[in-house]
DNA sequence: CTCAAATTTGAAAACGATTTGGTTGGAAAA
DNA sequence: TTTTCCAACCAAATCGTTTTCAAATTTGAG
């Protein structure tokens, strides 16, 4: 059904029509009942096509998905897709073709010009995040996932990744522990960078001497996870805590505990960063883990909603949210055994 | 730069533009390599939304997700990221708002009429799955991932998921074992029924009594699987091998072992399927994981595929692809102890 | 009761492409 | 030489809305 023919209908003009629908207000709160209520009984819905080629508005906000499968993507998109879901708003996932970097800033021009999405999230960030300076020079409103130090006016949204592994190095601190490990993110991230820092501060401020042996970085991989601290607690003088990046990564060095005979809880303690998953937590693992906590799905559903906010006007530089990050002590912490 | 433009500087029609762009045959070699090489070097692309407009496509595949944030989606969508980047289609993520039946065919009645879509991919089909009579009926393309025994004519891609669990099964009977569990999914879905009969169909032929006591379904959560696999093992008569439907529920499968004092790949064998994710392999783990294994990437970028020439006019009674199944032997399974 | 102001409604022009149904000019056929 | 045909191109209609500008109607003040 048609515009024209749904107006027909109604005895009235599409002009009208059009405005009663799309909430103008110069069209008599009578007249617009009967259309919305009729436009549900006839069952008639603008052509998306039509109104986006009108309004020059995409109805899509893009998401550039990494190469890596990421498997908390699929919680963030989870997230954003349903807020959006009331919306006349699609998610566009871009796939990372290759991983290559001059490559990624020619797949974000490419997006914008293709005229596809009306904003970008963009994931993952860098101190100095050519991404950024690239979507800001080219007009296209987009919300950092995270955060960068470019100075570049941005809207972002990060959680406090200092501040939750501060917290966490600190209490395995208050727990006597001395020589504490550290599993990152890929470097190069500015929330590897942060989490750095908060180990380093929590270190130094108890007067805790820094070993450079004692960190790592990666993909969030079991693999690593397990290498890494297995490569760790075989040294001569090993960690008798960890801090791990993710779930999967602590899944890692549990198994990398258990095959060297120790225990997690006893010999080693270990915190995790949990993203909040659906298929894998915490509180089942075996000693149950303690993490620093935040969920992945609820920052995705308000990206989406600040993101909806930037399209319709709203300042990027208004937007910056620090949301703060829960430390949940279980059983895979314990003070450190003499 | 609108096409108007843009044919005005190469001293053409748009109409001939258009054409060359487009691959239409009434337009000369010669011309149509100017056009496109000018298209290139002044920046021109047709407008989505335009295109989309008159032509009546919508540009885009609906997939719709499940509420349960499964893990294997977002490798899924990776690979049909993949194969449609080079592609003007888009994906379109639709979350299941409401677990409630009723209200997920309302969605997919939304869906259909919201015109957004040309096709759509319908996951973990049922064996009379009430959404493929509904998008059989409303005419809307479709690709089933799975398979259904609905007497309507659908194109669908599947794994062998009978034939995995039956060679799983039988090489655990082959080893020895008699008591073997069967963690399977939720039940309603197809692919958890032909799960089931592969499983009945090993035992049945080995001359084996099935104990329905050894069969468990539900989500794939590592907590199933715990739960699962540590009530299994502490009843009297217990099994000495367990399949396992996922990654995840392996885990807790593993878990559940080392809690009771067991080793896996002694006590127990345990043969899981794996959908091969970047971040959580069955090589891995400890002791390494036996698996029935399927990339769920290649099938997204494959179902990508074969949705494409769906909407290009192929039809869906030629589209029926049963992907063979791996099994991959290693360190979780070995001759049960007597 | 009149006239201006305020409220509702409509006709028609966009939006930026595709495609139908012609033209044109030159080569091949008669 | 004339006719026919074909390759290559183009003008204009169209897709289904939104929105500008103008017209019609109602309201309210004097």
């Amino acid at each position: 059904m048609k515009l024209r023919e749904f107006a027909k209908q109604l005895g009235l003009s599409p002009t009208t029509v059009s405005r009663a629908l799309s909430g103008y207000p110069e069209v008599s709160e009578v007249t617009r009942a009967r259309v919305a209520e009729e436009a549900v009984r006839l069952g008639y819905r603008p052509n998306v096509n039509a109104v986006r080629l009108k309004t020059g508005r995409a109805g899509a906000i893009g998401v550039v998905m990494g190469r890596a499968g990421e498997f908390h993507f699929a919680e963030f998109m989870a997230g954003m897709a349903e807020r959006l879901l009331t919306e006349d708003t699609d998610i566009l996932v871009i796939p990372m073709a290759d991983p290559d970097h001059n490559d990624e800033m020619q797949l974000y021009r490419r997006l914008v010009e293709s005229q596809r999405v009306d904003a970008i999230i963009v994931h993952s960030p860098r101190p100095n995040d050519e991404r950024i300076a690239l979507l800001h020079k080219l007009g296209m409103p987009f919300l950092v996932h995270g955060r960068s130090d470019i100075d570049v006016p941005h809207a972002w949204l990060d959680i406090d990744n200092e501040g939750a592994v501060r917290r966490a190095t600190s209490h395995l601190i208050d727990l006597g522990h001395t020589r504490i490990a550290m599993i990152n993110g890929r470097p190069g991230a500015t929330y590897a960078l942060h989490r750095d820092k908060g180990y380093r501060d929590a270190l130094q401020s108890r007067g805790i001497e820094l070993d450079p042996q004692l960190i790592a970085s990666g993909n969030f991989t079991d693999e690593l996870g397990f290498r890494f601290a297995r490569s760790l607690l075989e040294q001569a003088n090993p960690p008798t805590a960890i801090v791990a990046g993710s779930m999967m990564t602590a899944l890692g060095v549990y198994r990398a505990v258990r095959s060297l005979g120790l225990q997690v809880g006893r010999e080693v303690s270990v915190i995790a960063h949990d993203d909040v998953f659906p298929y894998l937590t915490a509180d089942n693992m075996a000693p149950s883990l303690s993490a620093t906590r935040s969920s992945m799905r609820a920052a995705g559903t308000r990206c989406a909603d600040l993101v909806l906010q930037l399209v319709s006007g709203r300042s990027p530089l208004d937007i910056h949210e620090l949301w703060p990050v829960e430390l949940i002590l279980r059983e895979s912490t314990a003070p450190v055994q003499c």
